[in-house]
DNA sequence: GTCTATAGAGTGATAGAC
DNA sequence: GTCTATCACTCTATAGAC
């Protein structure tokens, strides 16, 4: 494992405890065990391994999704949320302090924005496609199932803060909940054709 | 306005535009136009600040509350989310910086999650008034009010923040929007009676 | 690639004059 | 109450030896 791979390696984990704006370039060089300038050398800066990480999780989360991308039966919806769960607790300092990310670096809000959108967009085609495929009710209001693919995302991204701000923890009952309060978002929007498909599934298993 | 309440106006306005973590004492002094030895004269440190604007901000919330408190109308409900909402607006590093200032100040977090459960409480208490006098139907799943509470909470507490993070400008259409996502978390669940009701009210206007 | 050493900027905190 | 001055600390960034 070369040194730049460890110092991103050990940067998530330091940002995921510490929080990514309380962590210092002091505080990297010394968890990885090379000195300041060491590290300097390698990365200048803290934007410089926030940006890299960032592509990092990007390029995970596009193998992710190609993967299963194109067949969202209700199995395939439960697959698909648990990885991005599973990103989100990798990497929860983006989740975390994605405000004090957004705000000191306006070139990574620019990319975290279409990567939020690309997450709305790709829940709201799920939606469309259940309707299409008789599973989910035609929106009875117009802009009704972007809203609700909006509020599925929020839950979904937000899930972690809250849990720290209620001082929750991570416990895998809590990813249990997640999925349970995103299917109950969708479920009275279900057709009777889908309620059955639902249940078969086995829900949260 | 004596100087310590010119400097507690002014560093929710402070905290509010940069952030509280990038907020320094000295911005705060410069801020208020005091020497930061005479902000240290009256607040020792940004925890003190933050602290006083904590329990002010309770009081606000604990005043407005009481006013309305026990007719669960649909009408009321509105009024009631209006208020919380503008709250969010005159505290918003609060909702913003939540994180940090719970990670910093522990016994600042324990208040505050009081706050956030007896939100999440205050909203079940309104749901199961609705079952109540049969504009809602009883729950079909073991908490799955609590869970809808839950998400409500959610919505409303992270609204300001997710604006922030997409980069969308806070303005009055955004405020109405919260609002429809809110009521069509709800709606799903409503008896006949209770569309009637709904629709009496004139929704969002 | 890796280290030590240090310059330079920012911050918190406090002493002491008015 | 309010100010100026200053100390002590921490952080970033960089120069230069190995």
């Amino acid at each position: 494992m070369s040194t730049k791979e460890r110092i991103l390696a050990e940067s998530i984990q330091l940002f995921n405890e510490k929080g990514f704006s309380n962590s210092t370039m002091r505080d990297i060089a010394e968890r990885v065990g090379i000195s300041p300038g060491n590290l300097a050398y390698h990365y200048k800066n803290k934007d410089f391994i926030v940006e890299e990480l960032f592509m990092q999780m990007e390029e995970e989360r596009k193998s992710m999704l190609t993967e299963a991308q194109l067949i969202p039966s209700f199995d395939n919806i439960n697959l698909q949320v648990r990885q991005i769960l599973d990103l989100t607790d990798k990497y929860q300092f983006f989740y975390l302090d994605v405000l004090d990310i957004v705000r000191a670096y306006p070139n990574l809000a620019e990319m975290h924005r279409n990567y939020i959108e690309g997450h709305i967009q790709y829940i709201k085609a799920m939606l469309d496609h259940s309707v299409g495929i008789g599973n989910m009710r035609p929106e009875a209001v117009k802009g009704q199932y972007q809203r609700l693919a909006h509020t599925v995302w929020m839950v979904i991204f937000f899930w972690l803060m809250q849990e720290k701000v209620r001082g929750v923890e991570s416990t895998s009952e809590e990813l249990y909940k997640v999925l349970q309060v995103m299917w109950e978002l969708v479920l009275p929007h279900l057709t009777e054709q889908g309620m059955l498909h639902f249940q078969k599934m086995g829900a949260f298993s």
